[in-house]
DNA sequence: TGTGCCCTGGTA
DNA sequence: TACCAGGGCACA
């Protein structure tokens, strides 16, 4: 589940948890790991400081003070949970960094399904990946060339990460739903005008459910138009490590058609006619409104 | 373009 | 106990 807003807010927290520590020891603690990352090849991180934590797409990129980079990935439902070497190590805990100031960082993710692989300097080559949809590089005219050569469903279309990156099945169902588009539409028969509105809808979604991420922490009223840190490079913004809290909130992310099958749609909620429909696609479950979502 | 695989906790 | 969840990749 994490998708685009969770990875960047799990890169916002390791940033500010574990920035400018140094590395005791790097473990990989399940086999599915170590074949990534195996005992010589974490040993390369000790002694070395963490100076960068960047997010490209749902990867997050580790750069060392020599230049190595640990690129991660949490896949299904990977996570960062940070603590004290002396407390005890979390459940599902498949990777741990320990630092020489007496912290940890583990990555926490009960399927282990989640990728850490360490890259030399110079290294790292990463996958395709198209523009990041807050930022500028995703504009209507580019988005609406991708799709040109795309007869498959927008739905479907919207998870490949070289189209846009970061989207994940929740967050496809959710925009389209946003821009009332219905899911098995062919990607290539949609209008500039078209495309245009579901690339707004795409940034409402991941705005909105990173503005709950940052906010529900505090008790805060939701925002849904305040400017997050989307950055890649932003290893130093303006809160103090005091001011930001490293654990993540608990899960109660309120999505207008994800996993609501049967549930009125909330765009009319009284009406009969307008129950969630889930269908399967590409062996991925999708949900939409089959009144609004024509 | 579609299917199976990797993984394992949670659910029926 | 069987099955489901699904991101990304290999393969047909």
């Amino acid at each position: 589940m994490p998708e685009l807003p969770e990875v960047e807010f799990a890169a916002h927290r390791l940033r500010h948890f574990a920035l400018n520590k140094t590395v005791a020891k790097a473990t990989s603690l399940h086999p599915a790991f170590t074949k990534r990352l195996w005992v010589a090849e974490a040993k390369r991180l000790q002694g070395r400081t963490l100076v960068e934590v960047q997010r490209r797409a749902k990867i997050q990129l580790l750069t060392f003070d020599d230049g190595q980079i640990l690129e991660v990935h949490f896949r299904m439902n990977g996570d960062w949970a940070f603590g004290a070497s002396r407390e005890p190590f979390p459940a599902y805990e498949r990777f741990r960094l320990l630092f020489t100031d007496g912290t940890r960082v583990s990555l926490v993710d009960s399927r282990a399904l989640a990728v850490v692989v360490r890259h030399d300097t110079g290294a790292l080559v990463l996958p395709a990946l198209g523009p990041e949809p807050l930022t500028d590089a995703l504009t209507p005219r580019l988005l609406m060339a991708s799709l040109a050569a795309r007869r498959a469903p927008i739905k479907q279309v919207l998870l490949d990460q070289r189209v846009v990156a970061g989207i994940g099945n929740i967050y496809a169902s959710e925009a389209l739903w946003e821009a009332r588009m219905h899911p098995a539409t062919p990607a290539n028969t949609l209008s500039l005008t078209r495309v245009a509105r579901l690339i707004d809808a795409i940034r409402v979604v991941l705005r909105r459910a990173q503005g709950e991420r940052y906010h529900m922490r505090h008790d805060a009223p939701v925002a849904t138009s305040q400017p997050m840190p989307e950055t890649l490079h932003d290893t130093a913004d303006n809160t103090t490590v005091d001011d930001v809290d490293v654990h993540a909130p608990p899960d109660v992310m309120e999505f207008r058609v994800y996993d609501r099958e049967g549930e009125p749609c909330v765009r009319h909620p009284h009406s009969i006619h307008s129950k969630i429909v889930r269908l399967v696609q590409g062996a991925r479950s999708t949900y939409y409104c089959a009144r609004c979502q024509r």
